[in-house]
DNA sequence: AATTTTACGTTTGTCTACATAATGTATTCA
DNA sequence: TGAATACATTATGTAGACAAACGTAAAATT
């Protein structure tokens, strides 16, 4: 048996550990998940692979046939214009929000991570960028404090990174990335929630067109 | 052993009984889910019956506690603010793009859906409407064809079940929802789909008024 | 009497084994 | 030689048993 410190249920881990291999694309888009293999890979039973599987599931990462197994969700471009236009409503409306419900103190917390969103760009960090952009979304959403939204977006986006092979990594992306997001910024710092709300919608709008 | 006449997975069919005695308030909100009795209650294993419970876990109707088991989830007046707010979004989408989209055969079945939804309301068969009315929304979605969020929309709707103390019993508000039917159908078929998605739009937000 | 500790019972988490269904292969017959 | 049927292989679906952890209650000590 395997030293386990840890206080939450195995599937959860495993969960993770299947996510990190997907999105690595070590099981690629396509391929068949083999229950058994991968549960002595990890050292583990059938049990919370299973569980762990249907997790992922029910997050649309993999696809399960009758008694044929899983699949990893194959996400094709007219999957990606879909999940899009889910996310520009929903992360639109998430802007709006916070354009008017932020305190103060949140919106500074907005401003600081946007500076150093121009600092990772400014020193060509894609990493650094990639994860303070990603931050930033997260707390915009966070502050606008619509559970429900949150966690469809969450689900939303973990697909797109089925997909992603780093729309970001074009520095004229990149660059216009940081444009867009200044235009969120200064929207929701000027309570402008339907010009915050239109960047926002640009501004996926744009990440869409990038991925073709 | 069960005789079994099903050609799917016991736990989805385990799943929509749970979903039944979920929506049915045999299980009421806040109470928890025995895994072992309703197992030997449905004369089952605990295998499956855990499965299906994970199931009712990603579509929301149930939040799983860490080692304290599955409780159904207990959906209050801001949870019902918040999903009336994603689906007025993502349901006027759907309004928006049938207008542009819908062939003129798709437009048939609408009206057609849409007469029987005025006979039931001329009939005052409160459950034919309600059945009817759903119908007419997903057939809106299935025409606009967006597959991530029907999915969605089916989750969230699910979940507003837990809730809904019948708020189209009051005959004023069947009578109001109709009415807005009436200009949703109006607008799709005029193909204005500014006017389909605000009409979609306004009709979710008198449903969530409905609701307090 | 109150608080802390310990022990027990209950329930979830996990494992192992078995049953069932689907796919592929081989053999036989036309 | 080709097609159809039966059999074998393999993976999923399900069951039941075991183990670990949480909560509760009782007992002991201060």
């Amino acid at each position: 048996m395997n030293t386990k410190l840890n206080n939450r249920p195995l599937y959860e881990d495993v969960a993770d550990r299947l996510r990190e291999q997907i999105f690595s694309k070590q099981l690629a888009p396509g391929s068949w998940l083999d229950e058994q293999s991968l549960a002595d890979q990890y050292g583990i039973s059938r049990t919370p692979m299973r569980e762990a599987i249907k997790v992922l599931a029910s997050e649309g990462l993999v696809t399960i046939k009758m008694r044929r197994g899983a699949y990893v969700t194959e996400v094709v471009r007219k999957d990606l214009e879909q999940i899009f236009t889910i996310l520009s409503l929903l992360e639109g409306q998430a802007a709006k929000e916070t354009a008017t419900k932020a305190t103060e103190a949140e919106l500074n917390l907005l401003d600081h991570l946007h500076h150093r969103l121009e600092k990772a760009a400014a020193d060509r960090d894609i990493e650094q960028f990639f994860e303070i952009n990603g931050k930033f979304h997260e707390l915009i959403q966070e502050i606008a404090g619509n559970r429900w939204m949150n966690g469809v977006i969450a689900d939303l986006r973990k697909v797109l990174k089925l997909h992603r092979r780093d729309s970001l990594t074009s520095t004229g992306r990149l660059q216009n990335s940081l444009v867009e997001h200044r235009e969120i910024l200064r929207s929701i710092l000027k309570r402008d929630e339907h010009a915050a709300e239109q960047a926002m919608r640009k501004h996926l709008a744009q990440g869409l067109e990038a991925l073709r």
